[in-house]
DNA sequence: TATCTTGGTTACTTTCTGTAAGCAAGTATA
DNA sequence: TATACTTGCTTACAGAAAGTAACCAAGATA
């Protein structure tokens, strides 16, 4: 008989944030838009996860993707207000991390 | 030439919360210390990967564990000062899952 | 025509996680 | 006495996730 120890969307919450390369692309993203490239190259994440951290984040609505048909093609990423709201988080995180490590 | 994005503390701080069960074992040990077959059914982690985790929690010194020698033997596992302070943070993440999710 | 670009995808390898079994060392049961 | 039972692990093996490298479209440039 187990009791249950964590609200639903809670526990979804922390296996979101809790998946590999997550904060880091959501911390990516607080400040401006940025391209594909261009977190790959910053955070050093493998294009094939990316991409598909990218698709999940989407899905769950804290991602926006924006394609400029330019050539060759640029494509925006940013943060929609579900995943902006997430920045205390990060910042908590942070000081944190000054404080203690 | 890439330039550095992200602050060395910090992006240890989002790799080692970033792992797999660490913020559910952490939010476990909030309000008390629990033993090792309470957080195991608690959040339903392996056991195999719940003492790697709270070896690399407590080499990280957020985790304390004691051991109280009975039969069978108990072992009590607790946050430090330096994980109680994390509390915050899972708080935050709280919010937002009751905001957004 | 050949080459370069970005944002992917695909196949393959390596690393990580889950599953199940086993172990020590006392206690309780038959 | 022998067997089973407990916790907190560890070990061996199998399956899932992530890294690596090659490749693709489609237009711009040399």
């Amino acid at each position: 008989m187990t009791t249950p120890v964590i609200c639903d969307k809670f526990e979804k919450a922390l296996t979101l944030m809790g998946k590999r390369w997550v904060t880091l692309i959501i911390f990516q993203l607080l400040n401006d838009s940025k391209r594909f490239c261009e977190i790959e190259t910053n955070i050093g994440i493998s294009g094939r996860v990316l991409s598909e951290r990218l698709k999940d984040l989407e899905k769950e609505g804290i991602v926006k993707r924006k394609v400029y048909d330019e050539t060759p093609v640029r494509v925006e990423y940013s943060l929609t207000e579900k995943g902006k709201a997430l920045e205390p988080v990060l910042k908590g995180t942070q000081e944190w991390a000054h404080d203690w490590l």
